[in-house]
DNA sequence: ATGGTGGCCCGGCCA
């Protein structure tokens, strides 16, 4: 089984590199992030002309999320429950699987935009928000893959430059700490269970050739829950999309996991 | 030190 995301910055903009990607990468499950259309504007038809079905919670202009898969998506939740919000961040499902029922989340975290702004005001909350709801869906759905950008880079390896970036808005400590009190739940960073390539990121800034530079971060992650970490074969970020005519300024991460057959 | 780019919708917000 194979899960990825992608902050896709514009569904309208991207689909034709979405169904690229998913031809040449069919993996079971996609989740999506900033779609930025409504929910009447979802490109369906286009999905399921390529084997694909999708459950989405989308809203003009602004984030937006979705899930593509390849088997019908269950037990469809939009949005945090009890966490007073019309921002479109959070849809999860219910997929069938031979080990038994995964739950799937994509998540599209805020930015944030500067410490000690509103804004990162907004982020900490949600992410306390974030965090008690998956206390509970952990409890519901043990085996769980939550899948996003979550705008937090974890540690300073996960930085081009950390020196730079010191204290900023996406590393700065009460995010790391917020991001961490979720892994705490139960979760693993999949990226991390495996060696990886040095200065690997998932997100380059579209300013000051940032992507040429290697200029990025990483901030877009896939953790999976205790009960499904030990499946997990690999875990990569597949940068070449980033590369692509008019592309997001993020790139997709994809997990494989290895289910062992119904017995 | 500032502003750089891109997507929304068509001046300014958000990332």
């Amino acid at each position: 089984m194979k899960l990825a995301t992608w902050n896709i910055n514009s569904l309208k903009v991207r689909l034709p590199q979405v169904l690229d990607w998913l031809q040449a990468h069919p993996v079971d499950a996609l989740c999506l992030q900033e779609l930025k259309l409504p929910d009447d504007k979802f490109p369906l038809e286009a999905f399921t002309e390529i084997g694909y079905t999708a459950q989405w919670a989308g809203q003009k202009t602004y984030n937006g999320v979705a899930i593509v898969a390849r088997q019908e998506c269950l037990e469809v939740q939009r949005n945090i429950p009890d966490f007073d919000d019309h921002q479109q961040r959070i849809i999860a499902s219910t997929l069938a699987s031979p080990i038994g029922d995964i739950r799937i989340i994509s998540a599209y975290c805020p930015n944030g935009q500067a410490v000690g702004s509103d804004k990162y005001e907004y982020k900490l909350r949600w992410y306390a928000a974030l965090r008690d709801w998956l206390q509970g869906e952990l409890q519901r759905y043990p085996r769980l893959a939550i899948l996003g950008d979550y705008n937090v880079a974890p540690k300073d390896e996960d930085v081009h430059d950390p020196a730079k970036w010191v204290g900023d808005v996406l590393v700065s400590e009460p995010e790391r700490a917020a991001f961490n009190a979720v892994l705490d739940l139960g979760l693993t960073d999949a990226f991390r269970q495996f060696e990886q390539p040095e200065k690997s990121f998932s997100w380059w800034d579209y300013r000051r050739m940032a992507f040429r530079r290697n200029a990025g971060l990483r901030i877009d992650h896939v953790l999976l829950s205790d009960a499904l970490r030990d499946y997990c074969v690999s875990c990569v970020i597949d940068k070449t999309p980033r590369a692509n005519e008019q592309p997001s300024d993020h790139t997709p991460v994809v997990a494989t996991l290895v289910l062992p057959q119904a017995s």
